[in-house]
DNA sequence: ATCATTTCTTAAACTACATTAAGTTTTTTC
DNA sequence: GAAAAAACTTAATGTAGTTTAAGAAATGAT
């Protein structure tokens, strides 16, 4: 299962053999049975996920009781709530697989320590985290001029397969409306 | 003026003088006079800048022609259109002096030289990007849980001295709202 | 296959915030 | 320090999206 971040980390960094033997102790497999959960609201952040084969989401219960999504990860994706991973502080995040999923966990003990074996990991890091600075900028440019119409049918022009793959309420959530709301906007057209 | 950025840099690695001394050459001081630009709609995003004293900030133009204001960076803050700099793509962004403002700049050409050159800096930028990243969950989670007026209180208890800085016409767009509104806000109590 | 649960839809009433437009205050410029 | 420009306020009207509630459809469990 480690061979798919390997892969990954190979698209970014050269990372020969004996490099990942070393890397490998700090990899821990885990499978997510769908609606499964790697984190829970109240706990603490204790890895940092990377999706092998599945779906996962970040999501929060507001004020008012209802599940916000803020992020998807599929395949290739890093997914953690990094306050809480990092400092260990209790989150307010859900981590929940929207389907089965398998992934590489990266432990908070572990974290630092790997890259103190592996400074060639600094660099794989910071280009990923670069890609979601990159992302966050997109998103915050979309959320900012586009009403909640024109997001749906933007995103799902530009990610039809992804739509297919969530269940509309997180969708929708995600793209910071209603569940009713995508369904009027559906029914539109 | 550099010393501001080696101070910051040494707050997360260790730089010792001749290590600074290979960096200085990547380091471009500029000053930018209150609403002067780095960075305009159109153009490519030539560097990424560190404030060393003063107030930039990030916008764009949306369809109806309001500034919306993305970002805002202060004292010990590194901005850019990350995008535009990293493919040198052009920018729909403005990055923008709110005051008078002296900066670090680092050019695109040199930007991966200077990781050739200093792996060390690798540890840095993720250290910046990981906070960055924090930043942003913490804002999307903002964004989806609290109305303007919260945003706006929330904002307002936290960065009193911030709010002061800047006109409120920036300040509503970056809450994701209109200057009107924030004026209704301001009026209530 | 059937029942239970989850997800999706529809529609009416409601509200937070936008828009427009005019007037006022503050800041900048020469 | 006067004139011009930029920033802020107020209020009436408009609307995109929410809320509530009930029913229909799809999915999952046994």
């Amino acid at each position: 299962m480690a061979s798919a971040l390997y892969k990954h980390i190979n698209k970014f960094i050269n990372l020969n053999k004996d490099e990942q033997e070393v890397l490998a102790p700090f990899l821990q497999p885990l499978s997510v049975k769908k609606k499964g959960f790697l984190l829970e609201g109240g706990q603490t952040c204790r890895a940092n996920y990377f999706v092998v084969k599945g779906c996962l989401r970040l999501y929060f219960i507001d004020i008012k009781g209802a599940e916000q999504t803020t992020q998807f990860a599929i395949e290739n994706w890093w997914i953690t709530d990094l306050t809480s991973f990092l400092f260990q502080e209790h989150s307010e995040f859900y981590i929940q697989a929207a389907e089965p999923t398998d992934v590489i966990a990266i432990g908070n003990n572990q974290y630092e320590e790997m890259f103190h074996q592996l400074p060639k990991l600094e660099r794989y890091f910071r280009l990923i985290l670069q890609k979601n600075h990159q992302a966050s900028q997109r998103r915050i440019k979309f959320l900012y001029s586009q009403t909640a119409e024109e997001r749906y049918r933007n995103f799902n022009r530009l990610f039809p397969e992804f739509v297919q793959r969530v269940p509309q309420y997180m969708l929708a959530s995600y793209l910071g409306f209603t569940p009713e709301f995508l369904s009027k906007i559906r029914a539109k057209k």
